[in-house]
DNA sequence: GTGGGTAGTCAAAAAAATCTGACTTATTGT
DNA sequence: ACAATAAGTCAGATTTTTTTGACTACCCAC
């Protein structure tokens, strides 16, 4: 699959494209995420194919990978200042679909 | 394929997915569409993803098709109203990409 | 009546995305 | 020490999407 990239929205609206990502942003939107923890809120969906989603909205800047140093020791994933910059278009797209 | 739908902007954003979907979009704001121009346009892409894109435009309510019964007798497809809301989102989004 | 354009459809193949199940490594609780 | 939890990876299978090539039907010009 070779990208010609004409479109300029065309890149933003694939990093929302596949099957979880939408998802996934949104609850990140509502607080950080924990591996296992998003695997058991979004039900059908499974380890692979969220791993996938989770370091593609990390390479494109959407989302963060931290490793959290304290207590029980995890990781966590948050929007990145791009990713909150993306929160007011979504809620555009909520206001259009009634 | 079920469809969950938990995410309310997620439909729209479904709607413009697809490998051509975006650029067809784009192209129609510009100006009425036809089939075979399309296909010359749109360097890559094929009949038969064309016509898929189209129809499921249409289906979503973004596009109409319309039949030009004069001089040449043709077939266009235009932005309907609901397509056009969806402009401001699409400059948001090019806004945020640079 | 032959060639070219428009607007497609259809079946099959190829490519891409997603899912499954087994396995890993590290940490924590008892 | 043992089991559980967290956060994954990997190979292979399945499913979905996209592409290919052949074919249709209608008009128009020469």
């Amino acid at each position: 699959m070779e990208e010609t990239e004409t479109c300029p929205a065309q890149r933003l609206l694939k990093m929302l494209s596949g099957k979880w990502k939408a998802e996934i942003f949104r609850l990140a939107v509502e607080s950080p995420l924990r591996f296992n923890n998003l695997l058991r809120q979004i039900q059908g969906s499974n380890k692979q194919s969220l791993a996938t989603a989770l370091k593609e909205l990390e390479e494109e800047g959407l989302l963060e990978k931290i490793t959290i140093k304290l207590k029980p020791l995890h990781i966590e994933y948050n929007l990145t200042e791009k990713g909150k910059a993306l929160i007011p278009v979504f809620q555009h797209l909520e206001g259009l679909s009634q």
